[in-house]
DNA sequence: TCAAAGAACGCAACGTTATAACATTCCATA
DNA sequence: TATGGAATGTTATAACGTTGCGTTCTTTGA
């Protein structure tokens, strides 16, 4: 896996504007386990910081070769996924189904549903949040007699950088 | 695989109040097919069968089983995954990403995107369809100057008959 | 009618993603 | 220092999907 800069990045989430580093992500992540009485214990938090350094949507085996390179000791399938298990269950960590592929959420202390963008070309995925889309699916739902417990929408495409570079 | 029925049953189109059987959604395709141009050979026909008469997501290892069980003769991953992508090419079929599983489209004349309400208790995938949805995404993506060229919207949850069924 | 070409299929092997089942370690607490 | 729960390690395997190549089937056109 490549692990690109530690530096600041502009927000994956489209209505932040804000910049963070990965040690910023995971410093919210700690403080948000302390609150909750969960443990971001070292496997865990080195998987958070993977995947924030990769800046795109990273697959359990890639995890398992950068844990390796990081460790010495390797580790196994099981182990990872239980780490993104739990990642998942703190919404620090998100999976693109259409990519059997894990993120990264930018902002785990709000809750909201997740909308993803997803490049072909490049393979970068913008996190984005919309509420009107929440609510007609809520509505849709409500006709079927159905509960809704959890939303996949994935969108994708190509992105405006990709596009920009031109025809590949 | 289990194969339910031969009988008509409403359609999983959420936006259609018919009642259809699977050999007249196996005729719509053909005739689909011979109008473009296309090839709806017998092992594809017949996997679009065995997906219509299944009734909910089916896994491609369902479909090889199911297969061996009408032919005598086993087919391989390979010869099935090759008429899922036919199938998928024409509209006919539509993978569920969240479940690596593939459901029937009710009405590939109508040029939509689906959009998916999946049972985690049954397993039973109802579609359908809502322009707003694809509207609201478009917009979004135009925001990020994302060209769309895909939609995946899969929402997760108990349906009807199993909130009256009761807690199980 | 037959040769050529292209589409579809068969087959073996392999690659990728995910989980089951069970053993071990670590750590807080009594 | 027992002991109990959470987390992790280990091994094997299940589940999903692809590559590469050879064969068969079908169409087409001389």
């Amino acid at each position: 896996m490549t692990l690109p800069s530690i530096q600041p990045r502009p927000c994956t989430d489209s209505n932040c504007r804000g910049q963070h580093t990965p040690a910023e992500r995971v410093a919210l992540a700690m403080s948000l386990c302390d609150a909750r009485g969960a443990q971001l214990t070292t496997l865990r938090r080195q998987v958070l910081e993977l995947l924030w350094e990769s800046g795109r949507p990273t697959g359990a085996y890639e995890l398992i070769e950068a844990l390796k390179l990081r460790n010495s000791r390797p580790v196994g399938p099981p182990t990872v996924y239980r780490a993104l298990e739990f990642l998942m269950s703190q919404r620090f960590v998100l999976k693109i189904e259409s990519r059997n592929a894990y993120v990264p959420c930018a902002h785990p202390e709000r809750h909201h549903d997740c909308l993803f963008f997803i490049c072909s070309n490049c393979g970068v995925s913008a996190e984005s949040e919309d509420p009107r889309v929440e609510k007609l699916l809520a509505e849709d739902a409500a006709v079927l007699g159905f509960r809704v417990t959890r939303r996949v929408v994935e969108v994708e495409g190509t992105c405006g950088s990709c596009i920009a570079a031109g025809p590949a």
